[in-house]
DNA sequence: TCTGAATCGAGAGCGCTGCTCTCGTTTACA
DNA sequence: TGTAAACGAGAGCAGCGCTCTCGATTCAGA
């Protein structure tokens, strides 16, 4: 954050913040669709239209809320998998972090990872905070292969190559070989797929609670991305 | 449908499946969130209020939606998975299938697997149907276990042995082992993330299009699942 | 230091929503 | 045939996102 030259300019950051805040605080406790503008300039005692010099629509407030959070999260991950230990135990550690703040910020993990509504989500702004997250698993790989390389001889389609060396670039992992990126990707599926399934209610009457089963779960991410 | 005895209790399925139907037609259109009662009445030429006597909410209507369409999606990976060919080939035409079902019906895909929404979702009605899709899967698994029978020795805790339990006698597979019924819902997991990764957009920039890695995850499932 | 332009908050208003309540009519059943 | 239940129409309530106008404040350049 830099100095604000003026007064308005420093208002109106902290204005924006100020709203963001609330809004932030209404979507944890009502959820997405129960974020209304009205409600949160209510609260700050000012009136709705006032709100729009800030954010031009609800959907960009919800764009802003969603890029924060991401960047949340991501330094959720990156704190859990920084602690020493082997890469299995720092893999071990951040899925239990996703795990558990998908459980303690169920509007915000709804909002990241909930329903999509084609076409209104991904602006662009999201998806490099959003990559963050998947980061933050594929370095944990990546420092493990660069400890103990062990070698990789995937069979594997130019177009996944291309796409697997995207990927590694994006995260500044361009020495990563492409099967081990994809490993990396599989076992991040999994995680990702046991996650949602757990928060979406599909293991209701069967695996819930599901502590026991995503345990065995991250056992078998670890033996995908060649971290066991 | 039993045949109805006045003509009163048939005007009023009937009215009842139209509404749902205008109701299917606008999800489709607009999504779950554009859904509108009013706008159902509308176009079926009777007044909001008069709605209210077939379906008492909104969310009872989303909620006879959501039946539906698990309905529709289990018969689709039923009837991909019935076909010949031997377990591996079953599992790879229901996965296409499921996949192909949310890129054709993205909002009645978003509807059953996207924003839960804590303490709304899954009212009881939804679980049976809910758990047709992973059933589909795990027929699969059942009878390849059936046909080959490999010997399976994996070490189980017991909440999860009780869980697997709960799961096979669910789907009236009582026969299959513990470990097969949790490595097929491991594989489920699997093809579960991948759809619902790509669905929500976050293979953007990288995987997408994610034709080619999500034939390569299918394999992995089919290996997870012991259908190699 | 003064002036024109940009920025701001307040307020009224539009069209939409889910939902409730009342009222006159139609249907069903005893 | 009469009573009770079921029904559709309509008015209305409170809330929503968003737009527009208007007077006040603040900023920047002459």
């Amino acid at each position: 954050m830099p100095a604000h030259r003026t007064a308005r300019e420093r208002a109106r950051a902290e204005l924006t913040a100020e709203i963001k805040d609330e809004a932030r605080r209404q979507l944890a406790d009502k959820g997405a669709n129960g974020l209304s503008l009205r409600a949160v300039a209510r609260e700050l005692g000012m009136v709705s239209s006032a709100l729009y010099r800030y954010f031009p629509s609800r959907d960009e407030l919800l764009t802003a809320l969603i890029v924060d959070a991401y960047n949340v999260l991501g330094d959720t991950l990156d704190k859990a998998s920084a602690g020493g230990g082997s890469p299995a135990e720092r893999w071990r550690a951040a899925a239990n972090a996703l795990r558990t703040w998908a459980h303690t910020h169920p509007h915000e993990y709804a909002l990241l990872y909930g329903t999509p509504v084609p076409g209104y989500r991904a602006p662009h702004d999201t998806i490099a905070p959003g990559g963050r997250v998947p980061g933050a698993f594929l370095r944990i790989a990546h420092d493990a292969w660069h400890a103990g390389g062990a070698a990789t001889d995937d069979q594997l389609d130019e177009t996944l190559r291309g796409q697997a060396r995207t990927i590694a670039e994006a995260l500044g992992l361009g020495d990563l070989p492409d099967a081990v990126v994809l490993r990396a990707v599989d076992a991040w599926t999994q995680l990702f797929g046991t996650v949602a399934l757990e928060f979406t209610g599909q293991f209701a009457n069967t695996l819930d609670p599901a502590d026991a089963y995503f345990a065995r779960a991250v056992e078998l991410q670890l033996r995908t991305a060649g971290l066991g």
